[in-house]
DNA sequence: AACTATTTATAAGA
DNA sequence: TTCTTATAAATAGTT
């Protein structure tokens, strides 16, 4: 791309294709880290070298954790062609990278560091799960407070108490998009939500955030 | 890469990214398929969109053969490397329960409330609970952000090495009150936190900026 | 979907 | 290899 366009065939000079091959599989991989950051994409990219040897990346969790994500979304291709949510499947195999990135960060971070190692773009995603758990935090703090004002209004009528909850469940719905125990999805296609039925009992608050581009940190406005 | 630089950092516009997404996606792709040519290489590329939505490459025949041909070289790789990893349980455990608490929280906030009670003390409490969490994940943040860029820093020279470790280490001194003080475990029988102390020591920063370039070949290494 | 003004990537040279 | 630099490509913001 410089000095001399280039033809889109095979570099016959061995040593010319091999600094090729060096500079553009660099560019190929940064490539691969900037649109997932950008566009909150999960990448897998493997490369065999002319020589078999093996270069790969995965932007989140491991290769194997996405190929088996790859395999079941492949496979489900066929079928469901109208519907553009994540299915439980799908879903419960971020959830399952996110709860181990978030503990293996916890533990790189509170833990013994020695025999742990954590890779630039592990540390990049579970910067983004940090900044989305604690908005989610403090979201509930909210609620927290705002359940006691209620309780300590409402404690003697239990009719009062149920209206109370339905006005805090409306109102967690239409303040944050961040959903009944963040069992929804959003419908990229008219901005709405849509409610997905419960896989199983939920695993860990990470459940509130998995793949739910509306509750993203910086979205929200706040900052450290 | 045209008309203003471009932060690093997910977009936030959802229409922005959506082109951004198709855009990036396109070129990643064109740059996969020259490499291969150019270089003869074989590539695989698996792409999940936010949403879920599968994209794929495979330049050499399926991404299947492509998987299995990954997990066999991954495989010699990781017996070739010695592959270290350890488990540390107490941790695990103290996370587990963290976690717990927290997601029964949550639960009881953004859930079914009808179900869940929880007293006023136990809200007390949660909150409580809450504000550890906040204050340990903001620490997290601002650990992570400065290994980050310590590690940019630190890795061309042992002696910034070195002074990074050091100057990391101060900060995790620092830290390491304010983390004694976070890690709490919620006593589930009355409700009240408890102190838990600090598991172990923080061990020696500098195994932690040491360890990543050992090993990680794959992405960085130009070798075959 | 097209169109540029710019930023990036990189081929060739040192 | 690594760096420099002239150019080709990619693409962000716009229409």
């Amino acid at each position: 791309m410089a000095r001399g366009k280039v033809q889109l065939r095979r570099i016959e000079n061995p040593v010319h294709r091999q600094v090729t091959f060096c500079k553009r599989r660099a560019g190929l991989l940064k490539k691969a880290r900037e649109l997932s950051v950008l566009c909150d994409a999960d990448i897998g990219i493997i490369i065999f070298s002319a020589h078999g040897k093996l270069y790969d990346l995965a932007t989140t969790g491991t290769m194997e954790e996405l190929i088996e994500r790859y395999k079941s979304a492949s496979g489900e291709q066929a079928n469901a062609c109208g519907d553009q949510r994540m299915d439980p499947k799908q879903e419960a195999m971020v959830l399952k990278q996110e709860i181990n990135l978030l503990q293996k960060g916890l533990r790189y971070i509170y833990g013994n560091r020695g025999n742990e190692h954590m890779t630039v773009e592990e540390l990049n995603a579970l910067e983004r799960y940090l900044e989305i758990w604690m908005y989610n935090i403090r979201s509930a703090k909210i609620m927290i407070q705002e359940i006691q004002a209620l309780k300590s209004k409402a404690s003697h009528t239990e009719g009062m108490l149920k209206a109370a909850n339905e006005i805090l469940q409306e109102k967690i719905v239409e303040q944050n998009g961040l959903i009944d125990v963040g069992m929804m999805v959003a419908d990229q296609q008219n901005g709405h939500f849509s409610k997905v039925p419960l896989i199983e009992e939920i695993t860990n608050p990470l459940t509130i955030l998995s793949g739910y581009s509306t509750c993203r940190g910086s979205e929200m406005g706040y900052s450290f």
